[in-house]
DNA sequence: GTCTATATGGCGATAGAC
DNA sequence: GTCTATCGCCATATAGAC
């Protein structure tokens, strides 16, 4: 009984903490502004998690195990290059639709303590040089045209996040700020991202 | 006399605040380290600039006075459009260059106070719907393949900017955290990124 | 485990001497 | 105009009752 009133609050915690923290990012973020949105009181953040910093980094990996596993299974599959690419530009870009705020916490986060995130993401058994082999294959092939990979990786990731970083400012200087119109059009990306992209590379 | 230490000092602040601000935003930022990089007393700054929250201000035009005029100039000239993106984007690409830590700063303050900057750079006669006609002509006449053009706009900006903004993770996960090779790539993408571009939307 | 009350420290801002 | 000293606030963190 006082287990399951420990796991709740725990839990309650969490949720608030990913809330505000991915709104607010880490500086912005207040406690009591986190206990508010839990339900309870400021003191049992700290009896919970000790610190601020503490509770930051225990976020972090959390939103980092929802969304790598799934990443990480496609990339080791067993599919053609063109569609590994396709679905996790998709996959990508639903994930950041599902956590709009999510990428410029984690480019404020970036900029705080870069090595921090980079062990995270080692953590989850992403291996940047097993990508590029995989590019450089298909270059081999003659399938894409010859370029950097890690210069084509960095084109998928600006190409799919971007967009959603800087969103207030290009909601308002190319569609008036209209939500719904801004909306639509990162839905759209799922495709026209993958057009840009396969059309740049693709040798026709 | 008094006047020459009146706009040594004030100029002296705007140069610290300057450096301070591009690193850490708003809110990161101590007046007491600004007040150290400009070798003055913190309560000059308020002498000078009444509060915080002015002198970002303050800030925030100069940095934006500095950038846009000349890529204003451009966008308006009587050069052919593929020029003028080749242009445009070697020209974003050195100003980023020279200023690195511009696109944090301003991705931050994306998410803290959007209409102050769409203001600051309507102010500064960049208008979308012109650039969006000059793109729109160039698919009427057959000479890049059709698409939304606020979407290739906020490619060429994606590309552009993200690798700048994310450099501190990119580069750790792409270049083993060596800053000469990452500085390398960048200087590269002056035409990398145009090259991505124009083999995307080009029509063969 | 959860609460109220309070300690502690940092930061923006001001007062006031020179 | 420039400095030292200090106020006042707010946020993290802790003490201690229940």
């Amino acid at each position: 009984m006082t287990e399951q009133k420990k796991d709740n609050t725990e839990e309650k915690i969490l949720t608030a903490a990913q809330t505000v923290f991915i709104k607010k990012g880490m500086d912005g973020s207040r406690m009591q502004e986190i206990a508010d949105e839990a339900g309870i009181n400021k003191a049992l953040l700290h009896y919970y998690f000790r610190s601020k910093q503490k509770l930051f980094e225990a976020i972090f990996s959390t939103v980092f195990n929802q969304i790598f596993p799934d990443i990480r299974n496609l990339l080791y599959s067993e599919k053609p290059f063109e569609e590994k690419l396709s679905v996790f530009i998709e996959k990508y870009i639903d994930l950041l639709l599902k956590h709009p705020f999510l990428p410029s916490f984690i480019l404020k986060e970036i900029n705080r303590d870069p090595e921090f995130l980079a062990s995270i993401i080692k953590k989850q058994g992403i291996n940047p040089s097993e990508i590029i082999n995989l590019m450089d294959q298909e270059m081999e092939k003659g399938n894409i045209r010859k370029m950097d990979p890690r210069e084509l990786m960095i084109n998928i990731l600006s190409l799919s996040i971007f967009p959603f970083a800087a969103r207030p400012l290009m909601q308002i200087m190319f569609y008036n700020n209209d939500q719904k119109a801004y909306k639509k059009l990162l839905i759209q990306r799922k495709d026209t991202v993958k057009d840009f992209i396969l059309n740049s590379i693709l040798v026709k």
